[in-house]
DNA sequence: CCCTTGACTATCT
DNA sequence: GAGATAGCCAAGG
């Protein structure tokens, strides 16, 4: 039984491990890279059938909110997960450890 | 085979 | 910038 998600599934598997802590990807990036470009809903199925623990909470939407409905356990987790990791949270809205997307940092340099 | 459901996204208001 | 809308695509009923 070879259905089309197992070749998917360990890429993505592999995708999620390889995201370096402190930092976060979205869905569709994660799909994207693995060569599904509209497969960002598929990749969810995919963590999820793991065989083995994976960084899922490393994972967020495009838009860096998180998945999860808003005070959920699994929320309430990838939270603390991602502080964990020194992952800052403005609002809903996770700021990864290096934003290098952000211009402010490029042209005001790191203030803090 | 049609319809619904998701750990989603891009686009428009 | 938040909320609504329309695409998206595999799985399961």
């Amino acid at each position: 039984m070879s259905k089309f998600h197992d070749k998917f599934d360990s890429l993505v598997w592999e995708i999620v491990a390889g995201i370096p802590p402190g930092q976060v990807m979205a869905y569709g990036e994660v799909a994207r890279v693995a060569g599904f470009p509209r497969y960002s809903r598929m990749v969810s199925g995919a963590m999820g059938r793991a065989p083995e623990p994976l960084p899922w909470f490393r994972v967020v939407r495009s838009n860096r909110t998180l998945a999860f409905e808003p005070g959920s356990k699994s929320y309430r987790e990838q939270v603390q997960l991602l502080k964990q990791e020194g992952v800052r949270f403005e609002g809903p809205r996770v700021i990864a450890v290096n934003p290098t997307e952000t211009l402010d940092k490029m042209l005001w340099g790191p203030e803090v």
